[in-house]
Formats: C-alpha cells, structure tokens, sequence
DNA sequence: CCTTTCGCATACCAACGGTATGTGACGGTA
DNA sequence: TACCGTCACATACCGTTGGTATGCGAAAGG
C-alpha cells in the first residue's frame, strides 16, 4: 500500500472530483458543505485546499470532468456518420441523451452558469460540447447546405433549446415526451435547409 | 412622515425587495449577503426576517416581481398584434429585447434555477412569461398553421433557445448580433408554419 | 544519512444565515 | 383619554460554513 508521492498525490486528486462530483450532482453546489466531501473522501480540508483554490474552483475542476465526457460522447456518435448533415442530427441527438444523466444536468446546467458565472460556463462548454455543435453548422454553410449566416447566433439558439429540452425530459416523466422532443427538434433543425 | 401601520409595512417590504433586486442582480445571489441589503435598506435582519422566510424566499419574491414584468411586456407586444402568427412573433421579439436587462438575467435566469432549483423555476416561469409562449403555440396549432403536435416540448425548445439567446446577446457587444439572432430565431419559427 | 521538498493534518478565524427575545408605537375599545 | 393588545421591527446571540496559517511526517534527491 505504500505509493509514491504523484500517485498518492493523483489518488487524492481523484478520490475528490469524484465524491465532489456525485455529491454536488445529487444535491447541487449550495447544499453541499466541504465538510461532507472530505468526510467521505477520507481526507481533511488541508487536502482539499492543497489540491483546488476553494469551493468554486473544485466545482470548476467537476464541471471540466463532465463537460468533456459529454463532449466525447457527442464527438463518437457524429463521426460515425459520414455525411456533414448526418452528423449534425447524431451530435444533437447523442447531446440530448447524454444530458439524460442527473448527474449532468445539475452540474453543467443549472450550477454551472449560476457558480461560475455565464461567461465562464460558456467558455468551457464552447471548449467542449457546444464546439462541436459549432463546427458542423459551419461546415454545413460551408458546403452550401445550410444559407449563409453567423455561426454564432445559431449555435447559441440550438444549444439553448437542447440545453432546455434535456432539463424538461428530466422530470416529465412521459413515454412520448423524449420521441416529441426529437421529432420538434429534428423539424427545427430541418428548416434550416436550403431548399 | 409618520405612517399608518399597513403604509409602513408596504414601505418596507418593497425597499427590501428593491434593494436585494438590485444587489442580486448586480453581483448574484450567493455574492450578496443579508447584512448589506438590510444595511443599504435601513432596516436590521428583524425585519427582513419579518417579511420573508429567508434569504431564498426572499430571493423568489425578487424572481416573481421580475417574471411578471417581464410577462407584462411580453403580453402587451404580443396583444398589439392582430393575428396568432403576428402575435407569437411579436411577443418572441419582446422577451429577447425585454431580456436585454441585466437585470432580468442574472435573477430570472442564471440564478433562478440553481437557488430555487429547476422545478420551482419552471413553474414560475410556466406561470408568467412562458405561459403566453405556450398559448400562442397551441393557438396556432388549433387553427392548423402548426402542424398538430404536442405542445409542451415545443414551448420548451423554443423557450430554452430565447433564454440562450438572451444571454449571449448580453456580452456578445457586436452590433449585428441582436439582428442577427432575430433572424435565426425567424427561420427557425417560421419553419414551423405548414406549408 | 542528511536535507529539502511536499502532501496533508490540525487548529483556528471571520462571516454568514438563522433564531429567540425584547420594545416601542399604532389602533381598537371603554 | 386611558388602557391594552397587537404588530412591525430592533437587539443580541448561536451554529455552521468557507477559508487560512501553521505544524508534521514521509518520500525524493544528493
């Protein structure tokens, strides 16, 4: 059992992200003392604050984590499509039942903008996910399939109504509701084809 | 200045909303403490306490006061109008321009959910502004300009996008983005019209 | 081995949200 | 108008929280 000091050191690290991550996930971020995630990380509050600069900054450190997971699962689904269009409707998709996780959805949608503030939360989710959504409407317009627009303003549009639709589906509980969602998004996102 | 009991208690309730509206909204709810908005009130934590359960109750006091603003104006654009169409257009522009306050943001949608957690925040939205949206959609769809489809998962999608559009709109600073944006979010309603 | 470094524990503090209790003025009643 | 109950609010206090300063023991480097 005896490790040497970076492993011990990542040990630490990640014992940390992941009871901070479960705990601000299921309760969110104001409920959530650091008094509780030491406790059950089996550390002290010397740990904590020798690893993350405070509270916000471990919830900075949680966001990043599952930021990039959905990212990845949004990134997997769209390059196994082939065709650029194909690949915006698998990004979409992909995004909309990977926010079906609770665990997400707390953090990186409701805590995220309120804790970091608005523009922080949008860079790290244009790092992220939203970059993707990025890239392939601009490289639909590029290829003509889409008219001529900013990127930007559209970008901001659909990834609010997804970020949206996904908190909806949390609690609605219907059997429809995912399939309706999709069939209105895939109507939205289908009219902006040239046609 | 000396007042009835029922003068001075409205007085004071409404500087205490004032005030925490105002701080609130300029620097976020967890960023505020009660001792300076009972200090820039001229009253002492009696008799906020007085007044509201606490320091969320009195948050949500704040969030519906902005909400019904809001709706109201939303409302009044959207009774301008003559037409359904014309109606849901209008009162779309109105909440994007309305959002513009920095004010409205931070309160009604950065702070909103986390504070009060997205449930009770839908619900109070559901209540004032997002209710006119919903009404609107399921007018047109009963008189067959939208195409029959359930309606909520709609109002959410397209809710979920102004919301976005809104605060990017608010740091974005590029003189086109406000028009810009209007115009994606046309495309994106008009695309809804049967065709 | 001896020293430095570093990962972390311990002890402490100021500030915060919240509560219990006191108080003085208003408002109805005789 | 004298009285008294109610009510709007002030005062004083408490437990908890995020944050910090300092101490310590084991691993790395020579």
């Amino acid at each position: 059992m005896t490790r040497t000091r970076v492993e011990q050191r990542e040990h630490t690290r990640r014992t940390l992200l992941a009871v901070s991550r479960r705990l601000f996930a299921s309760r969110g971020y104001g409920a959530v003392g650091l008094a509780e995630i030491v406790r059950e990380s089996g550390v002290t509050k010397g740990a904590l604050y020798h690893h993350f600069e405070g509270k916000a900054e471990l919830f900075r450190a949680v966001l990043n984590e599952v930021q990039q997971e959905v990212a990845a699962r949004v990134a997997a689904a769209a390059d196994a499509a082939d065709d650029p269009w194909s690949r915006l409707r698998a990004g979409c998709a992909a995004f909309v039942t990977a926010g079906a996780d609770p665990e997400v959805q707390r953090v990186m949608l409701i805590d995220g903008p309120a804790v970091l503030g608005w523009n922080e939360w949008r860079a790290i989710d244009e790092a992220n996910s939203a970059r993707h959504l990025a890239e392939a409407l601009a490289e639909l317009i590029e290829d003509g399939t889409i008219p001529a627009q900013p990127v930007a303003p559209l970008t901001r549009l659909l990834s609010g109504a997804m970020n949206e639709a996904v908190l909806w589906l949390a609690q609605s509980a219907g059997p429809d509701d995912l399939a309706d969602t999709l069939a209105a998004l895939s109507v939205l996102l289908e009219s902006l084809r040239r046609r």
